[in-house]
DNA sequence: TATGAATGAGATTTCATTCAT
DNA sequence: AATGAATGAAATCTCATTCAT
């Protein structure tokens, strides 16, 4: 966590520093990132920095869990309500839809989580994980579980496999919208694009339902 | 391009610096693979190294689409034949578990296809992929074009998602079979875990062809 | 010297600063010893310690010259008294056995003399002796040329040498003692550990009386 | 140790870094020394120093064991001749006598040594003996065992402590004797000096052998 | 063609001290 | 009198690349 040092600043300054944190580790993975790079486009001293965070560590780890993941799920419960009327499959279509909106809303904070996910140091990914609050840890497996148990979903497949599926569908369709809509760079998401990424969603989860084969 | 130089080297030498280049590759993400850690481990002088490759990522080049593609695409021919008989769902199958094959027995040289492709320096990416003779390009697009078009595939789906989709499963796939027979360590693949392995394809393929609903 | 503002404070708030100011020269040389540390533990602010200590050094030398010496002196005078019946060797017992239950009792102040005995920094050391009241100076010195007058000891020897070697036998014995009856980790002096002490600093000073050899 | 290409280099150039990195050490215990002041008046690139060593503590590994106790014991091996005769005063007397010369003479590797005895971080002392080849461990511990076994020492005398002694009677010999005679800023050792060294040498073993006591 | 020493920018991190509030 | 954010020099170490031999 920043230190209290961090919190006290004036709201204008912390927010350049996160902004350009945010950038930085948007556009490069972990052991890419470079302080000296922060510090220079954030306009601070070297040694403020470390008067702010622990270590390149610490601020990653803030970024992730306490920005990234935070606004994410801030997002997601304002966006999804009686979620228990709803059957598998809708629960995955809003909640594929929410995400994307977050993610096309927040294209570097996305990119940040994906960067993350994608990492190559799985010791440094597993202890990150271990030392955070992780509250979506194994979010799809949960989701699954309740399928399976409502009988939703076809009991005889393998959930370990499909939870690691419907994360990867889920990295993968983000990537496929930011490339297809242009927002890597900083578009705004219009009216317009919004009704055809609704679309996609849709054809996405009618594949997860329904297979592809034409019969 | 690797220089005249190092194909006229004696094919003992050159073959100990791809060994070591692919280990190295294959543990860690470009930007953090080193050139001191691999004239160190192929016992060459570092200027060399330089006369063999314009630089680091000349080397990288060569490995990924000299070495790696080169010996998949090899493999991929060698094993399937009579593709045209096949069906699509067929041909997808025989494709997957081929490519498991392939990554199983190579393990290395898969760790570094997909280090490549999760590789997060988008324009370095493009980059390289354009200037590479890229022979793979679209082929899971090319296969589902053939695929509608013999009225196998519902016509309706995006193909250019579906190909996206296609190629992260793949990429998913190898990494959780990977972990689940715990692959990593270079230990060989026996006909047990083969048959195990064969039976989760079937799985994965019968997702994407009739996906997950119960009814 | 510190400041007035320094002694003006609560004697709660100081005495915390010193405690802590203690520990950290206790556990390291003037160099490694941290001032960040220091704030950090005492819970005062960056400037505030600046406002009692012109700077780290201040600090230091209040503490060597103001606290342990003091401290020390006092315990000296206030356990050794008739001294003047003593002969030389009854007396080099007793200050042994007073100074060693004094380092013993007061570990971090005699770890603190004894890391500033040790210091590298020659220059910083005689500069720190110069400025500082220096009662203790030549205390051996002064001890001897009397021990000579008194005919107890051998006119001949060198007094500024013989004076250091009591200097250094007395540190060196501490840390002989310390590690022995493990004393580092606060460990309280129990009767039992008492004795077996008194017991070698009677070899101790035989030793120095009698010589090694046998005859 | 340094790595080869450090041997390599043309003597001239290698000969300059140990005579700087001899001084730094000589001038500052070890966290004090800085690579960066080395590679100043070295004259060389801060990433060839990492070329020649693999880091700060390496070089003082090189130095520590590899230069001085080197030089130290080829200089006594030179000296001492016939120990099998002399009863261990002699034996004592020869080799303080020997290794104060040595100290004298090269009283730069003498300061290393001392400052790394004087080490307050005792961990990393540990660490770097238990590393060391060590020849020279518990050199006095030997010959004191040796001493008493063949009559010369008073036998109930306890030789743990007498060891701690006689090394801190060699260090702070040194000490006293390069103050005194000023050789502290490199002045050679004329043969008037020389004898009086040889003369407190006397008066040293003296003490030990007799005591001080006058009867 | 082979060698390997030289390079220097840049990485992360520490720390005593200052100064505006 | 108290505060605590700001500072920047200096620390150790890495690494792709160059170039003289």
């Amino acid at each position: 966590m920043p230190t209290k040092t961090f919190f006290n600043l004036d709201s204008e300054k912390r927010n350049k520093i996160i902004d350009v944190a945010i950038n930085e580790f948007a556009n490069c993975y972990y052991h890419q990132a470079s302080v000296n790079h922060i510090v220079e486009q954030a306009n601070i001293a070297k040694g403020s920095f470390y008067q702010y965070f622990a270590n390149k560590r610490d601020l990653y780890k803030y970024l992730l869990f306490g920005v990234v993941e935070s606004k994410k799920l801030d997002y997601l419960k304002q966006q999804i309500y009686e979620t228990d009327n709803l059957d598998f499959f809708r629960l995955l279509h809003r909640l594929y839809s929410v995400a994307l909106k977050f993610g096309t809303e927040n294209p570097k904070l996305q990119a940040i989580e994906n960067k993350f996910l994608k990492l190559g140091d799985h010791d440094f990914k597993e202890e990150l994980l271990a030392e955070a609050s992780n509250k979506s840890k194994d979010f799809f497996k949960q989701l699954l579980v309740k399928g399976v148990a409502e009988g939703q979903i076809k009991e005889k497949l393998d959930l370990d496999m499909l939870s690691l599926i419907l994360t990867q569908f889920n990295l993968s369709s983000f990537e496929y919208y930011l490339k297809r809509f242009n927002l890597d760079k900083e578009n705004k998401l219009d009216s317009c694009n919004r009704d055809k990424i609704m679309e996609l969603i849709s054809k996405l989860i009618y594949i997860i339902e329904n297979g592809i084969e034409y019969n």
